[in-house]
DNA sequence: TATATTATAGATAAATAAAGTCTTTGATTA
DNA sequence: TAATCAAAGACTTTATTTATCTATAATATA
């Protein structure tokens, strides 16, 4: 079990827009070179943001990506659900009722980081950053 | 991001072993059957148990599998671990010095996940069991 | 000792999921 | 109109998970 990519990608993008975007939009190009990662790839990754209302997007010239809401606003959960979706981490095919022992143990263990998680906001890091990150 | 279905193998079978075991080992047939999996594929999975130290076993006749340790002794987490391994959920390659925020705050998150399922302990669980489950 | 029983290990195959590419379309600006 | 940029779909490649098959080793008991 590991976080994807993808999401890795994400958090990357957002914390580049939350620090150093100004108010005109971002292109993919430019946020595809600083990681590393193919436009088109993350072009897909972006349309995920869009469609979770994280950013928005302006197609034409002079287009690209910019935040939608402030960054003290946007969670670690924000992003990551918008990316790896929001099922449980354990789901049993077999569902023996509500009732069962073990989802239930797991889904509260889940519910743990997922409250770290959705009060971590992308503001908390967006003073520290340094240069190289 | 998913938990293995041998992740959700291990714990039944755990689960079965905390509260039904008598001291005679069980063998891999019978664990196997009650969740519908090949005995082989259950194999590796118990093996892995094995090797983390939760179950011993005993080869010919009248082998099996019993537990190691109490039920109060063993966690959810010390079978999440011996089946999914211990490392992040979040591995950046790159890795930017220890100072990296993202990882940062995606490992505590994660250790909050943990301590939860470190603090579950397999007894919890024996006592609520139904017949179905 | 011989035989049946049971776990361990390794190689391999099949299935699924993740990562990445290519190409077309559609929107916007200058 | 031409250049620019996002969105979408089909597709390929790679990695991981799941599962099978076979051979070997250990143990009990007849
Ligand atoms: S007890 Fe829970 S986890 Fe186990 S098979 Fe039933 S529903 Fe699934
Ligand atoms: S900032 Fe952290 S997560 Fe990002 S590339 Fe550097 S080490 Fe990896």
């Amino acid at each position: 079990m590991k976080y994807s990519k993808a999401t890795n990608y994400a958090l990357h993008t957002m914390l580049f827009l939350v620090a150093y975007a100004p108010d005109k939009p971002v292109g993919v190009q430019q946020l595809a070179e600083r990681q590393n990662v193919s436009p088109t790839y993350l072009s897909k990754i972006l349309t995920k943001l869009v469609k979770a209302g994280l950013v928005e997007s302006a197609s034409g010239a002079n287009g690209g990506y910019r935040l939608r809401r402030r960054k003290e606003e946007i969670s670690f959960l924000d992003i990551i659900h918008a990316i790896e979706g929001t099922a449980s981490l354990f789901d049993c095919t077999l569902n023996h009722s509500s009732e069962c022992l073990i989802q239930q143990e797991m889904v509260k263990a889940e519910g743990q980081m997922e409250e770290y998680l959705r009060n971590k906001m992308m503001s908390e890091l967006a003073g520290k950053l340094t240069e190289s990150h």
